[in-house]
DNA sequence: ATGAAAGCGCTAACAA
DNA sequence: TTGTTAGCGCTTTCAT
């Protein structure tokens, strides 16, 4: 059933048809019905890759995520999709890892569908900082079509970005806690990303604005697995550590067992703050304070941002900043 | 650049890049190197929709969550995605909410997009079982391409499933429950669906097996959050059960967080099951004893089914059935 | 307000 | 082994 069989039904040239299905207002109210009446009682479905062919988009959209099944990254596609949807466009979803490779090849499979736009999620897109290399393949991707990067910060031509205030709310709990009289804050992170970085820098500036001395073995990097976390820090031979900042709420909940095992009250002996604002935070005992990084905000503004670049407006502010918001719960007194 | 520019700069005929691109072995090796070297330096990649316009597909396939924020959900999608990125074909996400309205909008405009198959996760598609109604527009859309519900069963031509043994897994646990002096069970659940019905019936056989009557304020209707959970049971005036199954580990932790309010030991006092072995039952204090639902093996299982069914393979069973595996941990005694 | 016809870029059947 | 050409189904001028 195609735009010729409808035409032939209806008594109209394909042209009345096409010009039906985009409502277009130069068509008969008459003429109008009757096409509508004939699509109506066919099914007739328009098909997407002949519309694709003409005008050269099918209005997808390409989402590439390094793994789904993490709930931050689930989250955020949810908003995405669902704003997205709103809006008319469908989402190609990729998962491709955190290697290099995968993000390449991912990125292509997305590009070669002829997506309108590309969404990166995660600050593991941003790379390292240490090289515009690792970002290269990035900027390559947004001479085809715009790219958002959420919660991660690439420079480059078409390229956009919807970050929250990583850095400022690490200084913020970090603070809180020099405030409360911690002064041994152990550092907790699992990636090398932008959004890493950007708390590490958070962290660093409230133990200087203290004149607290930066300890090295109270910056360690771990595994986001609860168990993982625990066995690490029990591993320790002497654990010497007041409160713990962690880059994610998983690694946080490794810490809350960890004190569990040694015996430690919390948040007497051991303050422990986490980061997403996940159910993890509520599922563990005590429950986790958490730094909420305002997912829905972000990706809801991304999108924003996006349908203005597609609809061709006036350019953008390359990058919004939304801040983040400390959700007290019982692992700090502050 | 278009299959014209490369044909031209290469020196062949359109033809022969097309064959060149398929891999087709009807080319001089002379011939093949010159045009790759061609297409190499040009960056050139065909129109998909030209390609979809041909030959009628351009290898996608739908994916209809109702929330992809939801562990499980996030999880299935994770491993679907990686399977079938394996196998060529780019995933396009719909979330349809839990709304029959939702999921019809979103199962349409994938269909429009003329993907190859679907897939439904969530037993949430396969309704309450009432009525045929509820699923129909599922059937409708198996008549144009393969549909593959994951963890619900829906009948109907070109409709396939996987899912994983959920009544005998619930017949499990709360046979063990009464086999360790248990017989005042409770059972919360948060949904109406295929699965919840599978629970709901494995629990009821357990009971009846063991001669415990059915008790129907042991059998509640809770919201899938932790807090809510929680405060429902405190709210009971005469909470009287000394076990807990939940259908999902959210569930479960609010059942363990109402435990520590009132009191309760775990398991001594009150013996506690989640289901679907997500990383909240390790969040949790104790640590859930929890239902593994195998979604990977079910998701593994069901891209098989899919690709075979793609590939004109001979027919399929219409489904597949994995067992479950109960995750044993601290808030029970066996 | 409506129709005719020229693309859009590719695949595949057929010719050579 | 290679080229020619007829679709695939729609959009969009350009006429009328």
């Amino acid at each position: 059933m195609n735009i010729y069989d409808i035409a032939e039904m209806a008594g109209v040239s394909i042209a009345t048809v096409s010009r039906v299905m985009s409502g277009s207002d130069k068509v008969s109210d008459k003429t109008r019905k009757k096409v509508l009446s004939v699509i109506e009682e066919s099914g007739y479905t328009p098909n997407v890759f002949a519309q694709g062919l003409g005008v050269g988009t099918i209005h997808s959209i390409g989402i590439l995520v390094p793994n789904i099944s993490d709930l931050y990254m689930a989250e955020a596609v949810s908003f995405l999709e669902n704003e997205l949807q709103k809006n008319g466009y469908n989402c190609l979803l990729g998962c491709s890892g955190f290697e290099l490779s995968g993000k390449e090849s991912h990125l292509h499979m997305l590009l070669d569908k002829r997506v309108d736009a590309l969404f990166l999620v995660g600050s593991t897109y941003a790379g390292s900082g240490k090289s515009d290399a690792e970002t290269d393949y990035i900027r390559a991707a947004a001479a085809q079509v715009p790219v958002v990067v959420i919660n991660g910060a690439v420079k480059g031509e078409n390229v956009h970005s919807a970050v929250c205030g990583d850095r400022q709310a690490m200084y913020d709990v970090t603070s809180s806690l020099i405030q409360r009289g911690r002064k041994r804050i152990l550092f907790l992170t699992d990636s090398h990303s932008y959004s890493a970085q950007e708390k590490t820098a958070g962290y660093l500036s409230a133990l200087e604005e203290a004149g607290i001395p930066v300890r090295e073995d109270l910056m360690m990097h771990v595994p986001n697995r609860i168990h993982a976390v625990r066995d690490i820090l029990l591993s320790l031979p002497d654990p010497d550590f007041d409160a713990v900042v962690a880059t994610d709420d998983g690694i946080a909940v490794g810490a809350v067992k960890f004190a569990a095992r040694t015996g430690r009250s919390i948040p007497q002996d051991l303050q422990i703050v986490g980061y997403n604002n996940s159910s993890l935070s509520v599922a563990c005992e005590p429950e986790l304070t958490s730094v909420d990084n305002r997912t829905e905000d972000i990706c809801r503004g991304a999108v924003t941002v996006l349908l203005r670049l597609l609809s061709e407006k006036e350019p953008m502010p390359p990058s919004m900043v939304v801040p983040c918001r400390i959700v007290r719960r019982r692992t700090t007194d502050f």
